[in-house]
Order: C-alpha cells, then structure tokens, then sequence
DNA sequence: CACAAACATGTTATATTATAACATATCATC
DNA sequence: GATGATATGTTATAATATAACATGTTTGTG
C-alpha cells in the first residue's frame, strides 16, 4: 500500500479514494476478485457501482503495475511484487481459488530461446492450474 | 484433419459431422475464432447457430486436445501439434491477431522448479502478446 | 481571479462471451 | 423395439466488458 502511495506521489498520478478503495479490496482479499465483486464492495460502501467505475480504476491500477488480471479467472489480483518491472506467473488452485504469484526469475520460465527472433514479445501471461498444497493433502479430486 | 479422425476412431468416439466442421473452419482461418463468429460461420451454412452449440463442439475438441483456448482473446485455434500432450505457449500478434503454438520443448518454459512442491500442476496456459515479424516490421506501434 | 486543459468520476445503454435447463433426436446394445 | 448413452436443438438468462456522452475536480497559465 505505501508502494503505491509512493509510485504515485513520484509519478504525479493520483491516488484517489476510489482508486484507493478498490486497491484496499484487492490487498485484503488475498484472491481473485471479478469486476463485479468489486463493485458490489463498492456498493455496499455507498459508492458508486456501475460497471465502468471498475474497469477505469482497475484499467488505472493494471496500467501501474498493481494489480494483475488474471484471465483464465476474469478476474484481477493485487501484484505481490510491485515496482519490479516483471512478467509474473500465477498458480490458481482450481479448488479454493486462491492464487500465488511467482516472479520470472523464480519461476523458472524463460522465453527468451527462440521467440524474440520472429516475435517482439511485450508482455508474457502465465497461468498455471491445478491444487494447491493445502487442497491437494485433503482430496483426490 | 486425419489426426483428429483416426483418434476419434480408435477411441470410439464420434467425429460427427457438426464436429468436423466447426474444426474445418479452425484449421482453416489460421487464427483464433471467437465462438460467436464460429456461430455465424454455422449459420452460413445453414446450420444450428445457437450458443450452446458451439461451445459445446469447443468442448469436445478441447477435450480432447485439438483446440486450445487462448484465454487473453476469449477464442479458439486448431491445435497445430495434437497429439502431443502438452501445455503449449501461444505467441499472440497483437496488431494481426495471428498466433504460433510452440511445444513445451522449444519454448525454454519450464515450470518444474519450485511448482511441484506446493502445487500439483494439472495444466498451464502461457500467452505472449506482442508484434509478429511482419507487423514488427513495418511500423513501430 | 478566470479560463482552459487535463483528468477523474458518473450514467445510460449496449455489446460480447458463456452457461443453465430442458426438449428432442440419433445410435448402439440387449 | 425398449433402454441407456450420447449428440443436437432451443429458450432464456447470466456474467463480463465497453462505447459514448455528461458532469465534476484539479491544475496550470495568462
């Protein structure tokens, strides 16, 4: 949270209430929130709700790097590693949702092989499914 | 084509004719189809072009790993090397729409470093967006 | 201060993507 | 030819996302 406080002070973007509120919800919830569980926190704080309210602030918070959308779930996450310029990889539980965001460098993902020959690459989504740790112990399926 | 007909055959399962045409259009436009164009393309040749339809076909061909969804443009694209099962990445050309499949084995992707400890991986999707040769090459943006 | 420019928020309407639920048809097998 | 399994067809609606335009708020500049 002072991450972003900070990166928007730097950078002279502003960091509204609003723009505020949806990051609160983001960090707290540590899951994946779809545009419109985030507005239906919004109307229950009395704000306004209306679908393009989120998609601007969370088109805001993706542009800076904060929050991530994770499309396999339609649904978008606080980065865990903010600041860090980075292609970041999730590992999504397909049992409780819960999602872990690994950076590159640990992920052991490296595109850069063949690819940059024939294609400029901009930015790289890696969604990874399956159990995770505590899910899996518990069943089978 | 043959591919996807002899492992209907030997699995016994059935390559109907609805089936082999909503794949015919995928491996012909050699780019994703949204499911709602496959619907038109159904619907001009007189066919079924309800919904349900297609993303039932979708289905089924994914199932059984002829087509892939790329996720990061809600469409489809025929497999280019079924069979194989993989967890293939897809380079994406954000300005032609175009996309290449590469194999696990050619794309440096490796997830099997600190995954499988804490998560059983059951499947990855991995999209790169970015310019294509072509593209690339004729403007900057 | 007044004005303009840029940015942020608000609202209506609608587009796009996807599924639930149920009805009918086709086909294999006993 | 009845039964069960699979495939297709249909209606309706859910879930996700954006276009277009109106209003408000801040910021810098003359």
């Amino acid at each position: 949270m002072q991450a972003i406080e900070k990166h928007c002070f730097d950078n002279n973007l502003k960091f509204t209430p609003l723009r505020r509120k949806v990051f609160e919800f983001l960090l707290k919830d540590h899951r994946p929130l779809g545009a419109y569980e985030i507005l239906d926190l919004l109307r229950k704080e009395g704000l306004s709700s209306k679908p393009p309210i989120a998609y601007r602030v969370l088109d805001f918070l993706m542009g800076q790097g904060f929050v991530h959308k994770i499309q396999g779930l339609n649904a978008f996450v606080a980065c865990s590693d903010p600041g860090s310029s980075h292609s970041p990889a999730f590992m999504i539980c397909r049992k409780c949702d819960k999602v872990a965001e690994i950076q590159d460098r640990e992920s052991g993902i490296n595109l850069q092989k063949k690819s940059t020959i024939d294609f400029k690459i901009e930015e790289a989504f890696v969604e990874i499914m399956g159990l995770c740790k505590s899910c899996n112990s518990l069943g089978t399926t």
